[in-house]
DNA sequence: TGGCGATTTCCTGATT
DNA sequence: GAATCAGGAAATCGCC
């Protein structure tokens, strides 16, 4: 946790916002990675990021800040008060214009999770930062190692989320974001319906930065997953399923 | 740089 | 007639 005496100084942006940051991290709620419960160090690290909420957006800055010796001057928290699909959804654009180089760092950081799982956070191991980040982001790092543990049995594969099929996914199981877009019509089988197609080919265009993505295209990438089992047919105007090969559609994705 | 997977784009025809 | 579905074919894009 950053220090209240040089909280107002990290943070000018934020204290800009009509909230404060005790609301964004109540220790009850929340505790802080230097003192983890035994049980439940870090509630973000056990969702995947298309789940955290706002908090949980928060917790994984402040711990990237430390964890990282990145200098928290060059984060405006501000910037990030979102949910974990609204921080996904943000393009490796939107991070360098919310917090400069540093937001590039971020990103790289943020898809590193995503790439390759979230790790255990017990201090016991020394990560380097993501490889991916490029060498200028790294005038934010300090020169210090810091540490961290890998589950065992964590994949590092499979659990990036740009396809479009994840994204349905995660908008079904996330009604915040959802806006009545798509909605269930049988969970337990994975069936669910397209309400507003036009809105959903806009939000997934968005997603992609192509603002020629209409419905019709997109219906025509979701064919595509018939073929591979990721969709099955529902004889059913608007209506899809996911197939055996689609997967975290029931429950909130495991890593 | 080439291969590959995942879309994207365009199209025709069928169905609702 | 409009919207949607079905699926072929080729192009594009990003990743490895």
């Amino acid at each position: 946790m950053i220090d209240s005496s040089t909280h107002n100084l990290l943070m000018p942006a934020y204290h800009e916002a009509h909230f404060s940051w005790t609301d964004l991290f109540c220790a009850d709620l929340y505790p802080t990675y230097r003192d983890p419960s035994p049980d439940v160090p870090f509630q973000w690290s056990s969702l995947p990021p298309e789940h955290w909420t706002k908090h949980q957006v928060c917790e994984w800055l402040q711990y990237c800040c430390d964890n990282h010796k990145l200098d928290a001057t060059c984060i405006p928290f501000a910037q990030f008060n979102v949910t974990g699909l609204e921080l996904c959804n943000m393009s490796k654009d939107d991070f360098t214009e919310a917090a400069g180089a540093c937001g590039h760092f971020l990103y790289s950081l943020l898809q590193e999770i995503r790439t390759h799982g979230i790790p255990l956070l017990t201090g016991a191991e020394e990560v380097p930062p993501p490889q991916s980040a490029d060498r200028d982001d790294k005038v934010f790092l300090k020169s210090e190692p810091v540490k961290r543990n890998r589950a065992p049995n964590q994949h590092r594969h499979g659990v990036h989320n740009s396809h479009l099929w994840e994204f349905l996914r995660d908008l079904l199981l996330s009604p915040e974001q959802n806006d009545g877009i798509l909605d269930w019509e049988d969970q337990e089988q994975g069936i669910f319906r397209v309400v507003k197609s036009e809105a959903l080919a806009r939000m997934w265009g968005q997603r992609k930065r192509n603002d020629r993505m209409n419905y019709e295209k997109l219906s025509r990438a979701l064919r595509h997953y018939y073929k591979t089992g990721i969709l099955e047919r529902v004889d059913r105007r608007l209506v899809y399923k996911f197939g055996k090969n689609a997967y975290g559609w029931h429950r909130p994705v495991t890593y």
